[in-house]
DNA sequence: AACAATATCAAACGCCTGTTTGAATGTCAA
DNA sequence: TTGACATTCAAACAGGCGTTTGATATTGTT
């Protein structure tokens, strides 16, 4: 191994490691696993485009690697998880708005949300390790606030499709970023409307949690109906 | 072989034509435009590799063609479009069910939607014409009967999210299908759990959109509140 | 039957990808 | 300085991609 002894003036080593790791987030971030390329990845880092397979062994050990760095960053940056003596409202106010922000922000604060809604949608080797790190804490810490939102009369599955409700309601401002762009180009969806977003999405998620209905067992709204069957 | 007696058994050209169309719809479906490879779909259309491009002339134009008829075809199976003299509750039940069957189904008739939900995460030159020839009715349509359901005291702003917190809701399944499949195992989300699904969408809707607050102008619920500044 | 147009085919092309190579350079300990 | 090691570099490699080619086979028309 490397590590030399005494200060060094240029220690490139460390230095091209740290710069690599670095660029790659950002790089991922901005294009995914798969679209992204280690000679954009070492162009942007300025550095030959065998330091790669020299540093970390492979483009995908370089992933893993930027996935663990880029967590604990957000970890420290975005502690979503509110005290749990707060009322589950305040508990999940916090949540919807630090989880948005972790994807909307700008810079490198954003890079483990960006890749963790890319992850979603196209999953790699990766999306294991992120689910149980990552994903599930959040969803557990989700889950209870909602269950205590609620109250006692719904069904775990009911209440785990009410998370989806939440969380699919936030994700649709990453991954439909470019349609809500072409659609309503004067709603601000970006980094700095993460707060009007937040907001509407915790209201209009009190308000379903508070007043859904129970769903009638075995009866579904559409029983024995067929309205959209247009075809033969 | 033998037997080449009267009518033709292969008349080769249209049967590669929509042979390859009605592959590379499978295809492009399941992998998407750029994770599907042309040798993938002619090996699968047992057709030879030169085939795409001296029918269609690249593999971009293929896609075109392939959403285009798609998109006739889905337009037939799912007129989400409930008569416009039905309740705005009936409506909104209406849209939210087929557009989920849209992308659950199995088969043909779910290729467009999928296509549909894969060009928002990852936009091809496609995605302008998408925008203006499916999602945009589709998103005035449910804009009206979700205004309808609000009652006159919101702005339009709150009414689009609105509309987008739906469309997230449903797309959730689509987008982090797998993420589902690693999280809850146990909940049906797939083609047979479609109607459970959009049971939850609509109660869960329609509860948030009759009862959601209206946002206190210039008054955001976390105004010089930084709860989750953890990190300094 | 014979010709021209059309369609299929195996093979190759040019490009881009992640990765490897082997020489050159830099760094530290003796 | 010397030798050993770590790092950088230009260049090449092997493989996959969409596409093209030129020969071959099939078809429709006369």
């Amino acid at each position: 191994m490397s590590m030399q002894t005494s200060v060094n003036i240029k220690s490139f080593s460390e230095d091209t490691r740290k710069s690599l790791l670095s660029t790659a987030g950002e790089v991922f971030a901005e294009f995914g696993f798969h679209a992204a390329t280690v000679r954009e990845i070492c162009r942007r880092a300025d550095v030959n485009v065998a330091a790669i397979n020299y540093h970390f062994g492979s483009k995908e050990e370089l992933y893993l690697q930027v996935l663990e760095s880029a967590h604990n960053e957000a970890a420290r940056k975005y502690p979503y998880a509110a005290s749990k003596d707060e009322p589950p409202e305040k508990r999940l106010e916090g949540f919807i708005l630090s989880f948005m922000q972790g994807f909307l922000d700008k810079g490198r604060a954003s890079w483990h949300g960006k890749l963790m809604a890319r992850e979603m949608v196209e999953p790699t080797v990766a999306l294991k390790r992120m689910v149980e790190r990552t994903i599930r804490p959040r969803n557990v810490f989700l889950t209870e606030a909602v269950r205590e939102i609620m109250g006692g009369k719904f069904s775990d599955e009911e209440i785990a499709r009410s998370v989806f409700s939440i969380i699919g309601q936030c994700l649709f401002y990453s991954h439909a970023s470019a349609v809500i762009a072409r659609l309503k180009p004067e709603i601000n969806c970006g980094a700095d409307g993460a707060g009007q977003t937040a907001s509407h999405i915790i209201r209009f998620s009190l308000a379903a949690l508070k007043h859904m209905p129970l769903n009638k067992k075995g009866v579904t709204p559409f029983e024995g109906v067929t309205p959209f069957d247009g075809a033969k």
